[in-house]
Order: structure tokens, then C-alpha cells, then sequence
DNA sequence: GTATTATATGATACGATATATCATTTTATT
DNA sequence: AATAAAATGATATATCGTATCATATAATAC
């Protein structure tokens, strides 16, 4: 865990941005929980271990940094935030495809093929349509949950 | 329009349900909308023309039972709502697709083909998930927005 | 090291969104 | 007409999210 953090931060300080203490403990928040979590339930967790409380509004704006610099993602059909599973992998990333039990709020992050992201843009293509983003989230059951 | 709203009144009453008047201008409502509505904004309409105003919460109910009977789509991207484009289609009805333009906010639902829900699928069992629903919300750009 | 600037965080207010609950009205059934 | 079921109205409350201004902290120049 440590080293996924030390990563997070080169990533930032390359990219030209700065892990502050805070914006560490979010983060941290997010890789302790087992789901995803709102910008209110980070707070409240951060407020329970109360080292110092930080106020929700703070946290948006936290996670909204974490998330630019592809830390974290957000999830827009829950309005939930979780973060990389890959922030210590070495290799880019491609845009991540979420599982999400409808059951247990477990998330997980998968690469799906490329050549089915590939169909999926033609097939938006011929609906006259472009597509800017092919991040998808799935309502799943995971396999504990089935 | 009104074709639509007899098939709607049709589907209802064979499932079981009532398509009463207020449900009825709800619908009509989102007929007419280019872009998809929240509920407030579905209130703010009606409460405009102001026949009769309803008020927000009850536009909830409404929109949750037209959902329930498939006559209108919900968003969980946006939390918003969309009349469902096949009302007066025949054929049985697969599960929609919706590429949202991120510019202008108009939708189009589409079928993707079943070939790919069914890579999708594949790719989702691979991580021992089970896909419950395949409903995708693609973020795009349609085309006069280009 | 201190002053200046830029960035990050705190605090407050507000509006939008959503759910729960109980009261009232309307419709269906007998 | 009486009763039960369904639909709607009204209210309160919780949640979510943005905007704004003030304050604190860190980076930079001097």
C-alpha cells in the first residue's frame, strides 16, 4: 500500500501537481474501502479517524484533483468515486470498464477488448453518432453475491 | 402523437396498470422533449402550461411507474428520464442503448447488435462478474454537434 | 530569509435532487 | 351506497453538488 502511495505521488510531481497530506488521506480512504464511496461518505470516513476532520466541500474538490490526474475514477451512474486499481502497474492505461454488483456495491475495474470497443464505436458510428468516451459501467452480480 | 399515446394506453392496460390523465401528460411530456428531463424539469413543464400544476414528487411516482411499464427510460448517467422511442413499435424489445451527446444533450437510443452484448458478456464472465443488465449510457457527440 | 505570488483548503450559503411519511382524493369492487 | 385499493397531494427531511469568499500553506523571486 505504501508503494502504491509513493507511486501516486511521482505520478503527480511528474505531471506537475502536489499529493498533499490531504489529498493523500482521501485517497487512501478510497484503497481502504472495500466499494466505492461519495465525496460525503470519504469526509465521513476521514472524520470518524478524526486525525482532523476535513469538511465535504473540501473533499470534492480533492477528489476532483485526484481524479484529473487519473488517480481515482468516477463512477456517474452512482456518483461514487474508487480508486485506480492500476496505480502501481507500470504499463499505460487504456479507458477502464466498471463491474459494479448491484448486490454488494463491489466494483471491479477491468480492461474489456479493444476490438470490442472497437465495434462498439462503429456501431455508435452508424447512428450518426461519435463516441468521445468508452468508459462503460455494467450492473453485475459478483460471484459471492450469486 | 396520439397513436403513441393510444399504444401506450394499450400496453398499460394489458399489463395490469393505468395509464391515468397526470401519468398521461407526464409522458406526453418527454414526447416532446428534444433532450431527456429530470423529474423537476418534467414539473416545471407542466406547472407551465399549468392546465393543472403536479407537483414534483408526484411527477416521481409517475415517471417510476411509466419506467415500470417500459414506456419511459431513466438515465442513471444524469437521473434523467426519456420516452422510450419504441412505444408504437411492434416488435418485442430488446434492451436499449443510448448514445447521449455531451454537447447538446439529445439522445438517441439504439440497438447495439446482440453479437456484441454477447463479447460483452463473455468478457464480463471472464471476471467473474455476471451481467444483469446491458444497458449502456455511451458518452458522445452526435452529429450536428460535430 | 522575507516578500510576493500561486495554490490549496476552510467556511458558508444556496439550490437541486431524492426519499419517506401521512393525508386526501379518486377509482374499482362488491 | 359501502368498502377496499390505488393514485395523488402535501410536508418534512436527507442527500448531493456548486458557487463564492476568506484563510492558510507552499512555491518563487528577490
Amino acid at each position: 500500500m505504501i508503494n502504491v502511495l509513493q507511486k501516486a505521488e511521482a505520478i503527480c510531481k511528474q505531471k506537475g501537481g502536489r499529493l498533499t497530506e490531504k489529498r493523500q488521506r482521501v485517497l487512501s480512504s478510497l484503497l481502504d474501502s472495500e466499494t466505492p464511496l461519495s465525496a460525503y461518505e470519504v469526509a465521513d470516513q476521514l472524520n470518524k479517524k478524526s486525525e482532523q476532520a476535513i469538511p465535504a466541500m473540501s473533499v470534492y474538490r480533492m477528489l476532483d484533483f485526484l481524479v484529473s490526474f487519473e488517480l481515482v475514477h468516477k463512477l456517474s451512474s452512482t456518483n461514487k468515486y474508487l480508486a485506480c486499481t492500476h496505480i502501481a502497474c507500470e504499463h499505460s492505461h487504456q479507458v477502464p470498464q466498471f463491474l459494479i454488483c448491484q448486490k454488494c456495491n463491489k466494483v471491479k475495474e477491468i480492461g474489456i477488448p479493444l476490438s470490442l470497443v472497437d465495434q462498439l464505436r462503429d456501431s455508435v458510428e452508424e447512428a450518426d453518432y461519435k463516441l468521445v468516451n468508452s468508459q462503460l459501467e455494467l450492473e453485475c452480480i459478483c460471484q459471492s453475491c450469486a
